[in-house]
DNA sequence: GTCTATAGCGAGATAGAC
DNA sequence: GTCTATCTCGCTATAGAC
């Protein structure tokens, strides 16, 4: 197979996927890219139109295959009715989003921490033209939520929600520099396998304790 | 009292937090900074030197202060020599951010929120230029939270603190994204009382939870 | 200290040959 | 599809008058 070195408009997605991590979407020049892609500098204008285009396709390519994989995963696990557990819950995001910095290129790991990077960031990108993509997986989840935690009233529900996903997005981030506050020998952020075994009972504990008001 | 008006290095600081927190550094220009503190374009290099000088003077003003008076709190809890709980352990860094929160002038909301996304970001002049500014607070909490947990190992506790800190920041970030993951219109993750209310029983609960190895 | 004017650079985007 | 060459713009930084 002559399938060793992908076409162009794939390089240079993959390419961008790591510098938009690296250096941050403003940071990263086109030049940059299509140096490091080993293309021509017009390739990026001729197969996406702009750097901000580029920037949404880095996304669509991978987002929607992740939305659907954890919308998969609570199908399966909603299947027979019943309520399922926090942790049951906890993983049917967690699995997806590990299978995903697992993959080989390393591409999907680099997703998952632009993704996150991006949140937090609150791009305008992000924003602007990528809303409707998640809005499935906010109902779908916010529901689950509910059978799960009947106890919770709506708003410290919501909290949880938000502390549970914000923790879920930075683990898989893997920034170093919240290991400035542990021993940096340590700890390996860039393990999924280490991040999972940690994050879940952290962030299971969290969710299930008894409410505060 | 003629001080209504700040004078200008001050204007530049107080404009330029709040640019970067919204714009990010690379896409915050000088330009905009001069224009909305209405001092002219030259005052920054002026008074500064560069833009990055800029950036490292507007930490350099809160982060100081702000890890100080975490350890001043730590001093305090410490000062029986009795073993703190886990929640006063906590609160020694979250009274001292949610005072900065409630700043009047908004500007130590602004701060602790740029605090947050620098990290998340790893951004080159926070790496540089300050971390010998933390090293003594990154010191004492991992020697308090050790005592504060002993049956956990090494390894499992550095994962904990790591969730915790970056847990807590994010909280104090108020990003409204991830609010997208929850109910937009009960949640208001801006209001830093509400954000502790909530925040510290799930970090505690996730802290205290039986190790899992 | 504050201003105008501008140098010098690198960015995104595009025209047009091949 | 790919390339070179170039346009136009906005940026940081600075020189020098006041």
């Amino acid at each position: 197979m002559e399938a060793n070195r992908p076409d162009t408009s794939t390089r240079i997605l993959d390419v961008a996927e790591r510098l938009f991590v690296e250096h941050g979407f403003e940071a990263t020049s086109l030049r940059m890219i299509t140096q490091q892609a080993g293309v021509n500098l017009a390739a990026v204008n001729y197969h996406f139109g702009s750097k901000d285009a580029l920037f949404e396709s880095v996304f669509t390519r991978r987002l929607g295959p992740l939305l659907a994989g954890c919308i998969a995963e609570l199908d399966a696990e909603e299947a027979g009715g019943r309520a399922l557990s926090i942790e049951a819950l906890v993983m049917t995001f967690i699995r997806p989003a590990l299978a995903l910095s697992k993959d080989p290129n390393k591409g999907g790991a680099m997703f998952v921490r632009l993704l996150s990077r991006t949140l937090v960031e609150n791009h305008r990108l992000l924003r602007e033209t990528l809303s409707q993509q998640y809005s499935e997986f906010v109902q779908r989840y916010s529901r689950a939520f509910e059978r799960a935690l009947p106890a919770l009233g709506g708003e410290e529900l919501a909290w949880r929600m938000h502390f549970a996903f914000s923790l879920m997005f930075n683990a898989f981030a893997g920034n170093d520099v919240l290991k400035i506050f542990v021993r940096s020998q340590v700890v390996s952020a860039r393990d999924p396998d280490m991040i999972v075994k940690h994050l879940v009972p952290f962030v299971v504990a969290g969710l299930n304790t008894p409410s505060s008001s």
